[in-house]
DNA sequence: CCGCATCCCATGTGATACTG
DNA sequence: CAGTATCACATGGGATGCGG
């Protein structure tokens, strides 16, 4: 069984049961970029220890939001339909802790598939329906995302290769995001470095993802 | 500060930071109900030890979700804004949590403010508006609620009054809201106890809420 | 009496080490 | 690589105390 329950007979309280507990939201966060390994998601989660991360995975599938599933040889952590309903909720949390994120502190850490959810996001589907197919090379800390829009459609997956633009950017991009920074003077004060292709492309990444402060 | 950090900087850590503490969702859902007294909230939460209640609003304030309001000579407890931007994650929580309820435990309670989110989370608005203005009573275990519907606007409150219709129901009313159980045979097995009025007004009462199991 | 604070103990978490 | 085992410690749970 999950979590402790409260002791109570509604929805919300039974959430809880389910996903409530410490980190049990961030895995799933990570499985909604694709199935991971538990070494992977251990990566991603520098912070988790591995008996918690061992506990949280048991308690997952007994509440049938993951499964375990063989894949050639090995094991792999994968939503079911059910723990997939849970996107909109995450990003949901995503959306609402964007807004309360300052700058990061010494210690925090950039994951690939916190930024590919956090990418999500701010996706805005029907802003990018009426702009050109575009694609995307962003360095953002350690994580290297190649982004893909074509219409309404976004594809985010690890690595690099030929895009339109390819940029390098600090945490200083959740300015860019939040519309508090325009894309030229984030260009020009160093927040973004623009690798390969034209700049002016960035006005058209900061349309596509966007997110309220 | 909230609750310990997760290491990560991204918007989904952020949030849970704020409000991924045990409690401290349940306290959020009664507080979208309205302002609560301390009392009021560790009554609505029977099993919060007192010291945990303490501290989650300690923390929620500094998170700037809720702000201790003086209301003429006594304390209460509201949402900030920014904690209202809450009621969807928290009514989308309730939803999926809804699919995985199952009976009620001996153990478990069912409180007013966790029905009424309950009742917020299966309202269907654009269902309503197109039936007759209706008001109903329902006797959900202890909990006491007069139920108005208007168009699309809902309001629920503690309480009975003169209604259209007045029920009792126990806990067998989620296969009512889930559709499993048609409004007539639930009168006719006694899951639902008409108590005044027609009772076909319970098949309007089902078409106004529900929620897919 | 309401709004907490204190105390004590059970349990969950975190860091590290370890094993199949 | 994929977890288990161990142990110190922080947090949660329950009862009780207490000041305004």
């Amino acid at each position: 069984m999950a979590g402790r329950d409260y002791g109570q007979y509604d929805g919300v309280t039974r959430a809880l049961e389910l996903v409530g507990e410490r980190w049990a939201l961030l895995i799933v966060r990570d499985l909604l970029v694709g199935p991971r390994r538990y070494g992977e998601l251990a990566a991603g989660l520098p912070r988790i220890p591995s008996n918690v991360l061992a506990a949280r995975l048991k308690e997952l599938q007994e509440a049938g939001v993951i499964r375990r599933a063989p894949r050639s040889r090995v094991i792999v952590y994968e939503l079911t339909p059910y723990g997939r309903e849970l996107e909109p909720l995450v990003l949901g949390l995503g959306a609402w802790g964007f807004k309360a994120l300052g700058d990061p502190r010494e210690e925090q850490v950039v994951t690939p598939d916190a930024m590919t959810i956090a990418l999500r996001t701010a996706f805005r589907a029907q802003i990018a329906a009426s702009l050109p197919a575009t694609a995307y090379a962003a360095r953002l800390g350690p994580a290297e995302l190649l982004i893909r829009v074509d219409g309404p459609e976004l594809d985010v997956r690890r690595g690099d290769g030929p895009v339109d633009l390819a940029f390098a950017a600090g945490p200083g991009i959740r300015r860019l995001i939040s519309g508090e920074l325009a894309p030229r003077l984030a260009i020009e004060s160093g927040v973004v470095e623009v690798l390969r292709g034209p700049g002016e492309l960035l006005g058209r990444f900061a349309d596509t993802f966007h997110l309220a402060a």
